[in-house]
DNA sequence: CTCAGAATGCAATAAAATTGCACGGATGTG
DNA sequence: CACATCCGTGCAATTTTATTGCATTCTGAG
């Protein structure tokens, strides 16, 4: 993991569209060197895939909101069983287990609000394990990077 | 925007980087016709970009963490300006502004607490417009998708 | 300094993307 | 219902790109 791997996966990271031959030129290498490091990178697993990121509007998920979960019975299995019925809702992009004042924090992709109630019948009312939530709607997103700094 | 489209959308969301000739094999068409459908998504602006999605442990930020931040000054150009603030650093993946109890909420994607540490100082102390701040590490994660459902 | 292993560039080859073109189905009109 | 038009499709030719073998160069350990 050198300068030209790092610069490689910074590339990568933010476009990774262009031809062998064009990411070769911009670390000044050759294409079939650069192309053996990518596949180095791939192999090895610090590339973990290569994923096609779309527009979030023109895929009618316009709306973008975290929710905080506070759980009624605390602890793993409990925990888990909450994450998991949670990761089965395609809205929820991700899930977590946190530290802090809540137990779980979830990111939602919602169409409209309609799904957001929806949503939250499913989740948080009835018998479900949730003590509080709290709801945290997108208003403006001023950074939004799927790249890890490296 | 048809079935096949959606279906084409998903599997690029998944994994681009295969070839257009399986593609094409996945959802029934010919490679020219599909490579058509998915160049026309992109030019309508769709599919937004294509990026490599990095193992954070390998890529050396084996720490997540969100926090959601209070304002002292609320409004507008004050929100804007912490938001854009917080963009500038690195560590910061993501940066909202949200409505709910708090005003904003950080992504972080963290090499050690060390780098959390010094980040809290730049963000969170002396002169900034900080009136509160919680974060959550992230314990565990059930769910991390790029993929937006359609 | 010397040697072994790893990385590189070049050129040939294989694979993939891209394009032109003719066909077929859907839509709208007289 | 016949007809013209438009859009998407498949095929085959072409261009572009990825991939590989091999000789050379670089790097680091002893």
């Amino acid at each position: 993991m050198d300068r030209i791997d790092r610069k490689l996966l910074n590339l990568l990271q933010r476009d990774a569209s262009r031809t062998n031959a064009h990411m070769a030129d911009e670390v000044g290498l050759s294409p079939s060197s650069c192309l053996r490091r990518i596949r180095r990178l791939r192999q090895a697993g610090i590339i973990d895939r290569v994923v096609a990121i779309l527009n979030p509007a023109k895929a009618g998920r316009r709306l973008r909101a975290v929710v905080t979960v506070e759980l009624r019975l605390h602890g793993e299995p409990n925990t888990r069983q909450f994450l998991d019925l949670a990761a089965r809702e395609e809205a929820v992009i991700q899930a977590h287990a946190v530290t802090g004042e809540v137990d779980a924090i979830l990111m939602l992709r919602l169409r409209d609000m309609e799904e957001y109630d929806a949503l939250c019948h499913r989740l948080f009312q009835g018998r479900t394990n949730v003590a509080r939530y709290w709801t945290m709607m997108v208003i403006r997103t001023a950074k939004d990077e799927t790249a890890i700094p490296l």
